[in-house]
RNA sequence: GCGCCUGUGGUGGAAUUGGCAGACACGCUAGAUUUAGGUUCUAGUGCGAGAGCGUGGGGGUUCAAGUCCCUCCAGGCGCACCA
């Protein structure tokens, strides 16, 4: 055997070997348990980075335990390959996005095989492929058919930079989540998903989700923000319309001084057509319509508004209330149309004071530093009905129950539920994405693709301009063809689907990503689904996490499967951050990112030290869910800790004779060994099995090592040090598969180490006959004792009692109480 | 503003059920090996001269608190004029 750790040499070795058996090759097996562990798939961009290993890292240590412990395991891996980078691609460099993807592609191909990962390759996808896209539009078609699918105008996010619409979803702080310029408003006529229809069940299935982070069910819950309020109508005075607002506060009806309109509202300039104030009214709802969202959201901003001249009557008081336009109500949740409660909601206090608008406190909040009739602010507290006819007196959470009771006997109102979340509008102006496949007929208006016609398929003929509309509108063969229903000349639609729709099923195409005659086969998905852990950044926490879940549930009320929810455990792993010196100098962690030049690349650190060694690090330098500090030192440390295995294992060859099997434990050092392997054996089993802890997971076996180091320099046990070195490498394999592969044939083994089973522990091994014990004082450590592991309590005490230190501290002392915890310490509580 | 998370040596982190705080690793110090550097090996390494003191600060519960409760502070994440 060598004595260098040619790690090159030996990854690239095993790596064809793995390519050539199709080692990670599975099917179905109905006699074995199965699991089915997935890593949220890549969008090829060209170039793996340190973010990619560790997830994949994450995922591979769990698919080769899991495997090793008898599961059928499903590891598959794939791309999420269209999207705007591709297009960029050919507008810059003019090369074709599928050019440009593809290649990229097969790069990413080769990286992820640098790594050594188990993926069954014979089921990859890639979403931009016709195979996949093919079915991806089936269920565009299917959602249609069921009243999921919607075309409507409305006014949309619209991103000047990107040149096309976004979702609610990806708009982050006004601003374009992918490209990040100011996202403005525009009137477009839009490809919609009815995932409202499932807000109740994305929201209630959550308490089900016990294997996913509280963090990222929180996330969901509140974007979904669901919200029990009632609604309420009120009728315009001497004008034929009614308005109806959602409230969460019906108690303050009594409250209620005046109403507000956000300046979308449909029926508004009809209002006010013909009266002096449609020219401050248009002029007002002009001015909102220019603000971009950052301006129009901005919390600090004063309250502007208009009087449009008009006057709501509050049902149950009467009275007349003065009805506004003001743009801090928005059309896009409840109504558009508020009541204004200035004395107990704040933003309408601010409304009220600026219009000196009426503040009729409704609620005693029974606090003694708050005087009602002269409110500074706002009190949206809990409490007691005032100034609210034969409903003073009453607590104000019975009189929202009372109120909208009233209010449903009278038909003019009802206890509704609201919630925050929109339906996903999924049309993209952009050419690199699943075509929709719709056709428009002057007679039929929109039909879907006949399904023996699908794929609809990506035109090439196209112009990349980059600008307006979809650059598919230049194709000359796409664009025209005939009604599927009337056979008349129609036209198709040119815009295709936001990629986050092809990233919402993948998950089942992985179970039979071959299939040619349909989108899978049912028995197939029945068997692999649910995905028993699925792993990615948490970054994905509301948009593909909860599209996915929207994807399942539609299709199991499709009956194409058979669960609602299909990640039964969810590992949000964290950020891989590096430390870097800033243009003051000072040491600033943040995460890894080109413009901030603190970017480690997988390939420089493989070449340099090879993958299992990188793979160590990333798994050993933190817990998965936490953020990861890259350590150039850290990585040196993993390196030498595996060189350190190999010299051990070269150094045994050298000297003995590798015969694992019976052996006597003939002395302490013996025992020690034999301890120590046992508690290795235990703690990575359980740190992996029921914890993902895989840092303490390898310190557990650098100890076995460093006591290896120490017995092998005594009277050496050849047999049992033989099976030592043999469990060792199992429990490492999961972790750095080739080092350890490499030594198991090294050391004359039979077959691979990963297709071992995993080992168990000798319980009896790991119960100690003298144990060490703690002795305080009050609380305070003061000495040690060797007892006997099997012993009472009250023998504890004894022993304790006669040790001469001991009997020195509490000499003279009152003993009040004496407090023994078997195999842990023993604590005297003295006086004086 | 609301919701959630995290604060432990010089550093990354460990302590799983309230029971020896700092496992393991990095770094550092000394020594051995080496012509030298590196590698490797050995010993030491929370602070303090010491009794002691130590898990962001303060308070509490308990025989016993990193862990439970209250409160404040700092950093991070998510949502946000949501009626």
């Amino acid at each position: 055997m060598q004595d260098k750790y040619n790690f090159s040499e030996i990854e690239k070795k095993w790596q064809d070997k793995w390519a050539q058996t199709n080692a990670f090759k599975v099917t179905e097996d109905p006699d074995k348990e199965k699991y089915y562990v997935l890593e949220m798939f890549p969008y090829p961009s060209g170039k793996l980075h340190m973010g990619h290993v560790r997830n994949y890292s994450n995922g591979d240590v769990i698919a080769r335990f899991k495997k090793m412990n008898g599961f059928n395991v499903l590891h598959p891996m794939g791309y999420d390959a269209f999207g705007l980078p591709a297009e960029n691609a050919a507008i810059q460099h003019n090369v074709e996005p599928a050019e440009w993807t593809w290649g990229n592609i097969a790069e990413m191909n080769r990286q992820l095989r640098t790594l050594g990962l188990s993926y069954d390759w014979d089921r990859e996808v890639a979403t931009a492929h016709p195979n996949y896209y093919k079915w991806m539009q089936w269920i565009f078609v299917q959602f249609f058919k069921k009243g999921l699918a919607y075309k409507k105008e409305s006014s949309v996010n619209w991103c000047p930079s990107c040149q096309t619409v976004l979702a609610n979803e990806q708009v982050v702080d006004g601003c374009c989540e992918r490209c990040g310029s100011v996202v403005g408003k525009k009137n477009l006529s839009q490809w919609y998903f009815k995932i409202t229809d499932y807000a109740e069940r994305l929201l209630s299935n959550l308490d089900q989700l016990e294997g996913w982070p509280n963090k990222v069910k929180i996330m969901q819950r509140n974007w979904i923000g669901k919200s029990h309020g009632a609604e309420l109508t009120f009728k315009i005075k001497d004008y034929d319309e009614e308005l109806t607002v959602f409230t969460t506060r019906i108690d303050t009806i009594y409250g209620t001084t005046f109403m507000v309109l956000a300046p979308e509202y449909p029926t508004l300039m009809k209002m006010v057509e013909g009266t002096e104030y449609e020219k401050p009214a248009k002029e007002y709802i002009e001015r909102c319509a220019r603000m971009n969202e950052i301006e129009r959201t901005s919390t600090t901003n004063e309250k502007t508004g208009v009087f449009i001249g008009k006057y709501a009557i509050n049902p149950f008081s009467g009275q007349e209330m003065p009805i506004y336009i003001a743009d801090y109500v928005i059309m896009g949740y409840g109504t558009g149309a508020v009541m204004g409660v200035p004395a107990h909601d704040q933003r309408d206090f601010e409304f009220a004071k600026k219009f000196g608008i009426d503040i009729i406190p409704v609620i005693d909040v029974h606090d003694p530093d708050i005087d009602l009739n002269n409110l500074q602010e706002a009190c949206a507290a809990e409490g007691t009905l005032i100034n609210s006819a034969e409903f003073t007196g009453m607590d104000n959470k019975e009189a929202i129950e009372k109120i909208a009771e009233i209010a449903d006997e009278r038909g003019i109102g009802r206890k509704t539920i609201n919630y925050r979340l929109r339906d996903w509008l999924i049309s993209r102006q952009r050419y690199w994405g699943t075509p929709i496949p719709m056709i428009y007929c002057e007679d039929c208006g929109w039909v879907p693709e006949k399904e023996e016609n699908l794929p609809v398929l990506l035109p090439t003929d196209v112009e990349f301009t980059g600008k307006g509309e979809s650059p598919i509108v230049t194709s000359k063969t796409f664009v025209d063809t005939v009604c599927p229903v009337c056979g008349k000349p129609a036209k198709r639609e040119v815009d295709t689907m936001d990629t986050f729709l092809d990233s919402s099923w993948y998950f089942l195409r992985y179970c039979d990503a071959r299939n040619d005659e349909a989108i899978f086969d049912k028995d197939k998905v029945d068997y692999w689904m649910n995905v028993d852990q699925y792993i990615g950044g948490v970054e994905h926490a509301i948009m593909h996490l909860m599209y996915a879940r929207f994807f399942q549930m539609a299709l199991y009320d499709l009956g194409l499967v058979k669960d609602e929810e299909p990640f039964k455990n969810l590992l949000t792993q964290g950020m891989v951050i590096k430390g870097y010196n800033d243009s003051n100098g000072n040491y600033i962690k943040a995460k890894m990112s080109k413009s901030l030049g603190n970017v480690v690349g997988p390939a420089e650190i493989i070449e340099k030290y090879g993958a299992d060694t990188a793979r160590l690090f990333i798994l050993f330098a933190a817990p998965p869910e936490r953020e990861l500090d890259w350590s150039d030192q850290g990585v040196e440390g993993s390196f030498r800790f595996l060189n350190r295995i190999w010299r051990l294992v070269a150094e045994f060859l050298d000297k003995y004779e590798n015969k694992p099997g019976e052996y006597e434990i003939r002395n302490e050092a013996d025992k020690k060994l034999n301890y120590m392997m046992n508690y290795a054996v235990k703690k990575v089993t359980e740190d992996v099995r029921d914890r993902f802890n895989f840092n303490t997971a390898i310190s557990a076996v650098m100890e076995l090592v460093n006591e290896m180091y120490r017995y092998k320099e005594g009277d050496v046990n050849d047999a049992l040090l033989s099976t030592v070195i043999r469990k060792m490498l199992i429990l490492l394999a999961p972790f750095v598969p080739h080092i350890t592969e490499e030594l198991w044939s090294e050391l004359g083994y039979e077959g691979s180490v990963h297709e071992q089973s995993w080992p168990s522990f000798d319980e009896k091994a790991l119960v100690k006959d003298e144990i060490e014990i703690v002795v305080q004082i009050n609380g305070k450590n003061k000495e040690k004792i060797y007892i006997p592991a099997e012993i009472t309590r009250d023998e504890m005490l004894e022993i304790a009692k006669e040790n001469d230190i001991v009997k020195g501290l509490i000499q003279g002392k009152e003993v009040i109480k004496m407090i023994a915890v078997p195999g842990r310490l023993i604590n005297i509580v003295v006086k004086g």
